[in-house]
DNA sequence: CGTTAGGTTGACTGAAGTCAATCGGTGTGG
DNA sequence: CCACACCGATTGACTTCAGTCAACCTAACG
């Protein structure tokens, strides 16, 4: 279990939309808990896509290396997100934990098998979907047309939402995480916090991030708007 | 019914993968046929997303306009292909016909509660769910991390296999399009054009492109390697 | 201690955006 | 029928934002 120092990078899964998902599976699917130390593999590309994860606790990214080396992070995900949903029989991106992680496993016969007998269980799979689709959207937006304080912005802006937490968050991925994420150098996003920081808007202290003017934050994400 | 000349826009829909759910829907649900000019309408944003779409015929665009104006193309839809699946009560997106475009409508009510009793129309919406979040993945990596030759590339490419058209295809849509497609200025995506043009990777008439060496071109394409 | 990894900053470079001009096709109204 | 306007495509000149390379610093760790 993750000391308190980690948070707000653990939470009860029903605080989070996706996470209403888990007591109903709890009951109905096998699950079992697993632990990952920070930078460990939870699985890697071309194994068998057999299972699915909720984050319990920690942070989790999904991952790709390409053909020339470079790193692209598809997704960060925070207690009560599910990942490892793939339609195929292998993986095509590796998930590794950012910090110390505990996530439940349900294997993917069996869930697509409870999904297609329970009603409830698939309108809640259906949604976390098309949800996540959605979220896609305003990243493709973001990726295409924003510059880096528009993607810097709406990264902290979107983790802050999406971990619930207050003024005042931690970001357990590096500079590198976050530029592999945003399609930047790690020297941009440097800057860039640095920037924020320098205008007031952000404070910064090692990996915890301080959000002094959410209002200013707000204006410059301009992804979907 | 299109003529000849906007070929290879106009298939069967059971030549594409995600289309194997048309013959099964047209059986259990009932659809509407509807024809668009260049450049209408098909749906805007905030109107109610009651519907789902299947192209017959024609190519479709689904875009935005961002608060600064900036316009981001979100997808290209060919024959076979569906577009208009929203997990909200309004839209998103807009939806316009990029040229003559024949649609099948689907109530969206009634298509999800034929999802819900019939196993093998769920199987195949989760299938092509799951499959459009895997082509997203590409998108991601390529906008993330791609120049303007890979990122051209890639269209190209992709554009190629979805109408499974041989070297000569025709892209109906304008260089704006595509540029707000792959996140450049139509400018860049036209240079980029002529630069493939000079190596003699391709060769262009209007909007009719010929791939004169894919090897090339698949070399380019460095998303997903 | 020394080593390493991550973060920050500076100097320089380069790829793509912006602005502008030109050209061809298309449609429209006089 | 022609003049005009307009849109899209192309190309050139210039600018700018972010990447690259490099130095330095700190913290963590053996």
């Amino acid at each position: 279990m993750p000391a308190a120092s980690v948070l707000p990078f653990w939470r009860e899964p029903e605080r989070t939309p996706a996470a209403r998902l888990a007591p109903r599976l709890a009951a109905l699917a096998d699950r079992t808990l697993s632990t990952f130390c920070p930078g460990e593999r939870v699985y890697a590309e071309e194994d068998r896509a057999d299972c699915v994860y909720e984050v319990m606790g920690g942070v989790v990214r999904t991952l790709h290396f390409g053909r020339d080396g470079r790193r692209t992070v598809y997704g960060f995900f925070v207690p009560g997100e599910i990942f490892g949903f793939e339609n195929r029989a292998v993986r095509r991106c590796s998930a590794e934990a950012v910090s110390d992680v505990i996530v439940a496993r349900y294997g993917r016969a069996r869930l697509e098998g409870i999904a297609l007998v329970d009603r409830a269980v698939a309108t809640q799979l259906w949604s976390w979907l098309a949800g996540s689709s959605e979220q896609v959207t305003a990243r493709i937006d973001l990726l295409a047309r924003g510059n880096a304080l528009e993607k810097t912005a709406h990264f902290l802006l979107e983790i802050a939402r999406r971990t619930a937490s207050g003024d005042r968050m931690n970001l357990p991925m590096s500079r590198y995480d976050i530029a592999d994420y945003l399609g930047l150098s790690s020297e941009t996003v440097s800057r860039t916090f640095t920037a924020l920081r320098r205008r007031g808007v952000i404070a910064t202290e090692g990996r915890s991030v301080s959000v002094l003017k959410p209002s200013a934050l707000r204006q410059l994400d301009t992804a979907f708007d």
